[in-house]
DNA sequence: TCGGTTATTCGTATTTCGACGAATAACGAA
DNA sequence: TTCGTTATTCGTCGAAATACGAATAACCGA
């Protein structure tokens, strides 16, 4: 089952997502549908260990406002804080992407429409 | 380059994604950041052929709106539109969610967090 | 116990989104 | 030319998102 690692590119259950719930791929597209929540992931990636409050002046935004977006990353379940006070250690999970990497995949793979150019 | 076809999964330029600008990512995000465009691309990609007012119908919503929804995923270079009066023949354009999907692919293949469990 | 440090919550103002119906545009067919 | 069909634009409304500073919470160390 793993998860991570495999990255299962089209399989069987790929097909399902044709059908997936639009609900959820459009959560996980929210969460990331705003320039500041980008920059907050792409700030975990560079680092990969967690990181406190450095986030706030790494994309310049006041402190309340970046706390909002990252609760936003969390109800989306794309990263996690781990509490120690007096500060928050954040860190990706990886695997929530996962169903919108899927739709994205099977989109990008779909049969060119009859577009005749 | 290709674009579609091989899908490349995690080269070169992938590193470059973890600073691929942050505009860009969410301006694709935001486009499929609602249920009902999710379920348009859903629907593109079950009936590969393009699709003229059925996609009103098949969204369930007013047809002002559902043009609205077009007209955003159109914006975002998601879809297009041949026009073939009186109506529209609506397609993916598979290639334009190449950045969002080697950013989620990024994200889904970062080492695992220092996160003890 | 008392500050110091960091994160979050709260209240508020502004902007953007999402939805609708009505009106408009744009062409093919009769 | 006139009508019918389909798509889009427009004006409007309520809801949600975004941003901020101030206030609050929550611990650790002196």
């Amino acid at each position: 089952m793993a998860g991570r690692a495999a990255l299962n590119p089209l399989t069987a259950s790929t097909t399902i997502a044709a059908g997936a719930d639009p609900e959820r791929i459009a959560t996980l597209a929210k969460a990331l549908a705003h320039p500041a929540r980008v920059k907050v992931v792409q700030t975990l990636l560079r680092r990969r260990s967690c990181i406190g409050c450095d986030i706030v002046e790494e994309i310049g935004l006041a402190a309340s406002t970046t706390s909002e977006h990252l609760r936003i990353l969390k109800e989306a379940g794309l990263i996690v804080g781990e509490i120690a006070r007096p500060r928050v250690c954040y860190s990706l999970n990886p695997e929530a992407v996962a169903p919108l990497r899927v739709f994205l995949q099977l989109i990008e793979t779909a049969p060119a429409p009859a577009l005749p150019e």
